[in-house]
DNA sequence: CGGCAGACTGAACAAGCGTTTAATGTATTG
DNA sequence: CAATACATTAAACGCTTGTTCAGTCTGCCG
């Protein structure tokens, strides 16, 4: 995957490599003349072996999901679902794939619909072993939880990317320690310990979800009652 | 804001506001002919007036600045954070700035910046003005924790407008209701009760924190204990 | 050996881009 | 009223884009 055994493979292999780091590195409104170039070849030949532009990124969008799935069998059945992205951002070679992922989760289409579903799914089976094996609470939504969980870890790790000032180490090792590094502690303490000292929003929601007749609890989220005065 | 009432403004603050929300819209990548239509002038009279596309934005990230600082003091100091962004996709003629401001996330830059840290300054004093209020649990980092809070629901926020099905309605407070709907729930079960039984992760890592010489436990969290066998 | 198929290139094309330019209209000012 | 300054536009410029085309080269099959 990287440039140096590039050589070796099918010149349609090597330009849908190309593509996907330049993909990764520069977004999807990169010319086809650069990758064309990042693969040491004519524009027309990309265009004559995918098609259009449109196409080449959908056999990228592929070829991710294909490695990705493999890749995601295999090891995230015995650990949490933030090693799956660990092992694509420093496994050698699988840098190209991270960052490919990251621009799909900053564009949307299919990659990122697809890459959230699974993990969401991981995450649900992950916390539901955790349940059983005692280590996890319950809770009164578990696939929400799970979205949740995902939604989060994803986004925020997305928003980390593109903030990074410009310049800066772009090494996707780098970046995924960084945040790990940023939001281990707090993650960890909330998890742990929760936030709230009672559970006075918390019932007021459920209570509105079990019978929702009164005010919706989620629009206009009343103080909390004061005990100080 | 709305079309309707743009006729009676200066061509320039026609312009600024037709590339607000055009830019919200269809990202930065927009042609200044569209801007130019949007506005009702021709694409010189855009140039003419802001010698660039780069500076047309650069003026539009300072005036969604001004905005939404003034929003802000006004409001966020007697409500949570939440309450900010609710109000910008609500209160009629900021659904416009809610936009650009998801697109300056999604693409970096200044104002991505400057939102996230003033959004993390309002957060710390609300979980601080909390604490004493004995509403909300002491933290380890308050900082970390209020960067961390304001990260995820930034990123989650942004990465939920992102994987959007094109095509649905891409009114803001419609947005905003559905992922407020997603995750209003499994956020409150995790800040009321937190999420693990035990306090294994955390130990481990505050304890690596306060002496560094272990291996890191960030890196390779081991498994929980398990209690099973 | 002849011929055909596919890989591949360099040049060109049409469309779209941001921007420039020259010209016209429209006020404001001396 | 003449003159100056500014707002505004239509057209064009130069560049980049994705894509096409005609032609060359290469290896394979009969």
């Amino acid at each position: 995957m990287s440039s140096a055994q590039r050589d070796d493979l099918t010149a349609r292999a090597r330009i849908r490599d190309a593509a996907l780091t330049r993909f990764g590195r520069d977004g999807f409104g990169v010319s086809v003349r650069a990758i064309a170039e990042e693969a040491g070849v004519s524009p027309g030949l990309v265009i004559h072996h995918f098609g259009s532009k449109e196409k080449l990124r959908a056999a990228c969008d592929e070829h991710v999901l294909r490695l990705t799935a493999n890749t995601k069998s295999e090891s995230i059945k015995r650990m949490s679902a933030a090693t799956f992205l660990e092992q694509l951002a420093e496994v050698d070679g699988y840098s190209e794939i991270f960052g490919y992922l990251m621009r799909s989760l900053q564009s949307g289409g299919q990659v990122a619909s697809s890459l959230f579903e699974r993990m969401v799914q991981d995450v649900e089976v992950y916390l539901a072993d955790g349940e059983r094996a005692g280590t996890i609470k319950p809770s009164r939504d578990p696939a929400a939880r799970a979205r949740y969980a995902v939604s989060m870890a994803l986004g925020s790790l997305m928003l980390h990317t593109t903030m990074r000032p410009p310049g800066s180490d772009p090494e996707p090792s780098t970046v995924l320690h960084e945040w790990i590094d940023a939001y281990m502690l707090p993650a960890l303490e909330l998890y742990t310990e929760g936030l709230l000292l009672n559970s006075t929003f918390l019932d007021a929601l459920v209570a509105h979800r079990d019978d929702p007749s009164e005010e919706p609890a989620e629009r206009t989220p009343q103080p909390p009652p004061d005990t100080e005065h």
